[in-house]
DNA sequence: AAAATTACTGTAATCGATTACAAAGAATTT
DNA sequence: AAATTCTTTGTAATCGATTACAGTAATTTT
């Protein structure tokens, strides 16, 4: 590996000069910048950027936090937010945290040692309660989970919005005992929550407590609540879920007990996963638009990279409900 | 931000001793070392990784680039590497490559300008061929996809016997002309293939080539080629298909054409995705073991790190046939 | 008690870049 | 022709750690 250092001696002039070459300074003799570019091509140098991360004291890297990048939700983010982070010629060191508030904290201070340009995170609850106490080093984004109050520069679905024209759709199609199950580690579960509840009094109906479920975000949870669900005496006619896990879990709970979808009971979610179109009936759900959270969110702080001072933004994005046959019109019922 | 200067201050020791005394280093005085733990503690010292990395003349990340994240294989895969990697104390740089050579080439440069400790990368066929020309300055173990001759660190499925599996599978439900659909920029298409064709072979059965095709590894393609095998004058009794992408568009031509699976025809793919045991009837899979992959190549990269001079090896896991109803026994037929 | 060994600690070089400052020469102004 | 300004280049400090080497003090050996 060939150093700056060589480069000079090979061109015959001072390490600054070759530096001055590279970056592209104005005043440096035409001939003596050939003379230094043959000799970069000649020994195929390329820059330590260690060294210049060093001596710049900044990285070119940001640091993506989420909780599972199994999740499609944040795969999908993933994908963007690498896309644009290359192309601004950053990297992104990828950690999950599974929703865990010590590996949060761990993963926070990880990038504070790895002197990351910036970071964008999707906390828990627990953690969001207590950012402003981390005191972190560098620029943070949150994606997915804010809190509305919160001085910090965040990325965030309209989910009050999305969990109204969601739950809206069913009653539209004639639902009217609708179960919903949230996640329970975030705001975003909350947030859609309160809308659910906003359509439900908005059309009229009532809210019955024991149709409302906060759970761990995960499939099986999805799987056991349903049935729970499903054995009351009174069960609902269908089910709202807040999460992709969690409508995988109550699909698979509606298949177990041999329910027809959507005549038997109806079933919507958030995220258009790849499965959600493929399954039968196909589910209705309300997407996100991953590709625009994740590139804002890149964009948002890169900009902040940039300009420390800006005032804090939050980007409130807005779903798109995409009607399948899990939830088709009903007759008026009961 | 304090540095070992500060805690050497603080401590009234010189930063020789800091640096030693938190190296764990022995000919440090007890009372020395307590004072600069103390001074450690402090003021929060936290040692600065990109100026022990420039010193050391090496980094604490791994390389992760693969063709696509959002590939359910790579996603599980690459969550078992971040996993294995930060239990090691590494960190994680991700890529995406979309199986396409530039890339590949344009992330492997970055990744020497990032003096990474190793790489754990899924190459195009291109990139496969000319991969000893390209004298990568770092350890590199191939995951999905390798050269059988290469000698290059790999952990690999045995495709030829996963391939030979799964079409064995479908010769003994009664299925005899198979529709075969291959990725065609990796040896891994052509492996699952020669499997394909043993288990044919081995069964009496004749290879129709119009039944074979190699197309890009993507939904649309699978869709499509699988209309195609289904407008033959003879189509075939079943579809095998050699990636999870390829099966869902084959899943859902089949469904557009309204066949009944799996007594009108049979599909079998690679990889138990999420959605393969949601949709109905459910798909019969080969498995790959992913978190196994992920953990075995960040394992072999890292023994690497720490013994180049450690021969080269390759390790091939096995898969595993989880048969579901989309493939199940028919009468024999035709 | 002198010599040899061991324990402890500091000085300074080093990794590979960037850049403030200085200096020398050329061009321009007075 | 002297003074001023501009262009070009080099010297050396710097980022924050690690570590070879050296030096001093303490301990052990003879």
């Amino acid at each position: 590996m060939s150093s700056i250092k060589d480069v000079a001696k090979a061109a015959n002039v001072s390490t600054a000069t070759v530096s001055r070459v590279l970056a592209n300074h104005p005043h440096v003799r035409q001939e003596v910048r050939e003379r230094v570019l043959a000799a970069v091509a000649q020994l195929e140098y390329r820059p330590n950027l260690i060294a210049r991360n060093l001596r710049s004291q900044q990285s070119n890297t940001l640091g993506l936090i989420v909780s599972d990048i199994r999740n499609p939700f944040f795969t999908a983010v993933s994908r963007a937010v690498e896309d644009t982070a290359y192309a601004h010629g950053y990297n992104v060191l990828l950690c999950n945290t599974d929703e865990n508030p010590e590996k949060e904290l761990l993963y926070l201070q990880l990038m504070g040692d790895e002197q990351v340009a910036g970071v964008i995170f999707s906390p828990t609850l627990q953690t969001l309660n207590r950012f402003h106490e981390l005191n972190l080093s560098f620029p943070t984004v949150l994606i997915d989970r804010s809190l509305r109050s919160g001085d910090v520069d965040a990325v965030l679905l309209d989910n009050v919005s999305a969990g109204y024209t969601l739950a809206q759709h069913l009653i539209n199609q004639g639902y009217r005992r609708i179960g919903a199950i949230f996640g329970e580690a975030s705001t975003t579960g909350r947030e859609r929550q309160r809308g659910f509840e906003d359509a439900l009094r908005d059309a009229g109906l009532s809210m019955q407590p024991e149709y409302l479920r906060f759970v761990r975000p995960r499939t099986e949870a999805g799987h056991s609540t349903t049935l729970d669900l499903l054995r009351l005496p009174q069960p609902p006619e269908a089910i709202f879920t807040s999460n992709s896990l969690l409508t995988a879990g109550a699909l698979q709970a509606i298949r177990e007990r041999r329910l027809q979808l959507p005549e038997q009971i109806g079933l919507v979610g958030f995220d258009d996963t790849a499965w959600a179109s493929l399954v039968q009936p196909a589910i209705t759900v309300l997407a996100q638009p991953t590709d625009e959270i994740g590139r804002s969110a890149t964009e948002l702080v890169l900009q902040r990279v940039a300009d420390p001072q800006r005032p804090t933004r939050k980007i409130i994005l807005q779903g798109e409900l995409i009607v399948r046959e899990s939830s088709v019109e009903q007759q008026v019922r009961a």
